[in-house]
DNA sequence: AATTAAATTTAGACAAATCTAAAAATTATT
DNA sequence: AATAATTTTTAGATTTGTCTAAATTTAATT
């Protein structure tokens, strides 16, 4: 299936925001396209019938397997051309991202694909970001300490600093797991407790040394 | 300015077909863009508002000096993403035209500056059509004798075969002169004689060796 | 819990680009 | 030159993506 620009860009837009919040909502979104919340819904209610998100009204929305798939290729895209225009063209950095704007919509497969094997195969862009293969699998971002998570980027418990019981037995009071999807709704300069969000759920503060136990990976 | 996918696919088909007839018409165009005459007459009002067309209705159009340089702009994208198609990711000669169609119309200046300087300004494309550079020049098809020239496509008189009075003598009868725009309406087996159609004059026969002694260069 | 505030959706309109069917103009033919 | 045939244009609709303003729903606050 065949997809317009601005249905990429609205699926694209959701993907990156879905890396860092939970829930998409429709104001976050159009803020992001730099359009009005109208023309969001409007827009949503038409990737819903084609099965590209989860949608009910007024609860947000988030993409679905279809729409992950649509997103993986337009960053494909997007970045394979980014590092084409920095590495052949020689772009400046601040550069790249407004040409692959463009660029990143034409869509043959054949070319996207031609071109990744031009350039070697690159598994990271100019800004760092991993460019997915043709099977959209990327290097995925390694986890980071809890306590170096940014304010209100939502992140997935993926690890725990030690195994001791103590440790376990308080993260078991704080119905906190792996896989549990958490964010940092504010930080206390006084003793570095964070105030942390799990969704469905009322917030609660945990300890520096709690947090520093605790490794995240950012969502998605 | 900027100009929309469409109204760039319109002013290209024009150029191509202006090279061939002098005369551009609504079906004509219809029939090159797949679209329909009622589409065609739509876009060239809105052309003409923009000055990129001389239209009037019913009366055929043809591009403005600013219309040709918005065709020029497209052409050199097409051509240089033809050639980077071809020479660097390997396109067989037959795959690269419906890929650049896409490419031509992503508009950075500095990206095909960039890309034309990447692949050393190379002046022709695969098809051995050539490349206009950055300011819309490019080489100009050379002269061929007007006996070779194809039935119904236009050409302009560029030069004689030799200076003797009797042929100038001849053709200043004729008027024609370096720069009359002509095409070929009929060829008669025969004598080889052609029927000549010079725009806005009825048509009239040359004789075999006088068309061997007529330089034309292709249209535009 | 009731009210206020904020977010979201609907309703209705618009611009771009296209289409079909009918009307008008041009060109060709008798 | 009058009529037939062809070409072109107009009129009116449609689709996509957008907008504003009003209505509705959800969330926040007193």
């Amino acid at each position: 299936m065949n997809f317009s620009v601005a249905e990429e860009n609205y699926i694209k837009a959701i993907w990156h925001l879905q890396r860092y919040h939970d829930d998409v909502t429709t104001n976050l979104l159009a803020n992001q396209l730099h359009t009005r919340p109208a023309s969001v819904t409007d827009m949503l209610k038409k990737l819903k019938t084609k099965k590209l998100v989860h949608y009910e009204k007024y609860h947000g929305f988030s993409l679905t397997t279809e729409g992950k798939k649509i997103a993986l290729g337009v960053i494909r895209r997007h970045r394979l051309w980014e590092f084409f225009l920095s590495e052949k063209l020689k772009f400046d950095w601040d550069e790249v991202h407004e040409v692959a704007e463009d660029l990143e919509h034409v869509s043959s497969k054949k070319l996207i694909d031609k071109l990744d094997e031009y350039l070697g195969f690159p598994k990271v862009d100019p800004h760092g970001d991993p460019i997915p293969d043709n099977q959209g699998k990327m290097e995925t971002s390694s986890s980071i300490c809890l306590d170096q998570l940014e304010l209100n980027r939502s992140a997935e418990v993926s690890g725990v600093g030690n195994q001791s019981t103590e440790l376990l037995e308080l993260l078991k009071h704080k119905n906190i797991r792996i896989g549990t999807k958490l964010e940092i709704k504010k930080r206390f300069e006084f003793d570095n407790s964070l105030e942390i969000k799990i969704r469905n759920t009322p917030a609660f503060t945990i300890s520096e040394q709690l947090a520093k136990n605790l490794l995240v990976k950012h969502g998605k």
